[in-house]
DNA sequence: AAAAATGGTAACCTCGATGTAACTAATGGA
DNA sequence: TCCATTAGTTACATCGAGGTTACCATTTTT
């Protein structure tokens, strides 16, 4: 559990893994996509997600030079799970008036 | 998923909620079983998952005083995910070796 | 009279994550 | 000759999460 929320813990990550989901992006692409993001930190976070064998880097020699980002395997099996913890948010206060602190509800 | 990363991506949470996980404890059982948090951090990580609603807390009024926290049944919802979670994250590089960068991962 | 037990709070500090702006290398095209 | 394009990098500044230490209120126990 620790390993995997120092993963998609951080501010960016989840949202790259979503933005990256079956398709193949360059650089450019993503730093559209992922709105907010700043190329500095587009960077490191691809790096940081490379290394963890989350996203597949792929490097081409050309001039302008191109790089593809897309999920590793393993990184796609997060996508699901990503789904659920989505609906999971989404649901709140649908199911917790049953709660005894109804009276401190009003308040928040 | 915004939401949802906003409530597990920080440090303590996470374990606090697993810690919880069937049962009812007091403040100075959390500060022991969730190893090495300060007494202040646990406060506001409890006062956090309070607001928004993943777990309940019950305050007693005697001396010395007593206050219970546990889960909400939407807290208790994220159990399973957290699990899927942990398991995804327990997983790497048994299958991710069919990737193409296979030289670079000797570096890891 | 003083310590123990409980659930905190207040003041302060540190460090890492993130943001901003300017800069780079290499080549093709106007 | 100079600009555009692409995928970054470098040198800062900032901001908030988390950590440390000391302190508090109340009652029972020693």
């Amino acid at each position: 559990m620790i390993h995997a929320t120092n993963i998609i813990g951080n501010k960016w990550a989840p949202i790259i893994i979503y933005v990256l989901e079956e398709r193949k992006l360059r650089f450019g692409q993503l730093a559209v996509f992922v709105e907010g993001i700043s190329r500095k930190v587009l960077t490191e976070q691809l790096k940081e997600l490379e290394q963890k064998k989350v996203v597949k880097r792929e490097s081409f020699a050309e001039i302008p030079p191109r790089v593809e980002y897309s999920l590793t395997e393993w990184g796609k099996e997060l996508l699901p799970i990503l789904s659920q913890l989505c609906t999971w948010g989404a649901n709140i206060s649908i199911d917790s008036d049953d709660e005894k602190n109804i009276e401190l509800q009003k308040r928040v």
